[in-house]
DNA sequence: ATAACACCTGTAGTAACTACAGGAGCAAAC
DNA sequence: GTTTGCTCCTGTAGTTACTACAGGTGTTAT
């Protein structure tokens, strides 16, 4: 016996409908049942529960974190491929972030002339120019 | 007879299908039609099409973008309303930007000791960990 | 025994598109 | 005048990663 299911959602951090959802999609294994049919979590599934969460935190998309947690099942040396996922991974977000650093920036340009008590805006007229 | 709808694509930047999915949502008018029941479309519904494409570009909501689109076809002085909604996207761009920036940094971590011929896998290692 | 709660399955909704399938209009070449 | 090839039409389904029910069952506490 080792723990239900929102025993498991508290101690991965992951909501419990969350679960079932990476549980279906093949994410996380299916975990055992009980007489009643309910899911009863071991402290390996809960590990990979975990281990989704904090990768889902460093913005690994869920196909990346299959492979990623595929990999950290497997006996050969994994680590340069593991590395490499992660290295694509902060590619993407390094230009996630030049895409909204330019998009603050052309904010900042606009927002700055508006007033209250205008009548014409030139943040609108701006985005509204031929 | 003003253009059809993919001279209104390359005019405004905006895709063919996601110019019918916006007037779909209502987002922008419905166009006039010609005889045979094409869109054609004039220059105004264009320029709103351009309107769009660039707020998106600036990370407006769609939601933001119907509410910009009607305050500047508003008679009243909608400068100050426009630009609070300016300053509420800017909040929320910089709060990604924030986020991204610390999934840079922790990725930066996890993956700098990440080596061809390891056998164990640090970065796999530190996101299992209890 | 009953009330309250956790859990179950299955389905639908979210944001903002994107991608068909299957059909019809239209312009130019032959 | 018809055939080729292009653009366009509607309607529906798929994408990502969840989230939120509805309607029902199991479990626990009083």
């Amino acid at each position: 016996m080792g723990w239900p299911i929102g025993k498991a959602s508290e101690l991965s951090g992951v909501g419990i409908e969350t679960i079932r959802y990476y549980e279906r999609e093949g994410i996380t294994p299916q975990p055992d049942r009980t007489a009643g049919g309910r899911r009863d979590y071991d402290s390996g599934t809960v590990a990979k529960l975990r281990f989704v969460k904090r990768c889902r935190e460093l913005g690994f998309s869920i196909a990346a974190i299959k492979t990623l947690l595929k990999l950290s099942h497997s006996d050969d040396a994994t680590c340069e491929e593991a590395g490499k996922i992660g290295q694509q991974n902060r590619v993407l977000v390094r230009e996630k972030i030049a895409d909204l650093k330019r998009m603050e920036r052309a904010l900042d340009e606009l927002v700055a002339s508006c007033r209250k008590g205008r009548t014409d805006c030139p943040m609108l007229q701006k985005l509204f120019a031929d």
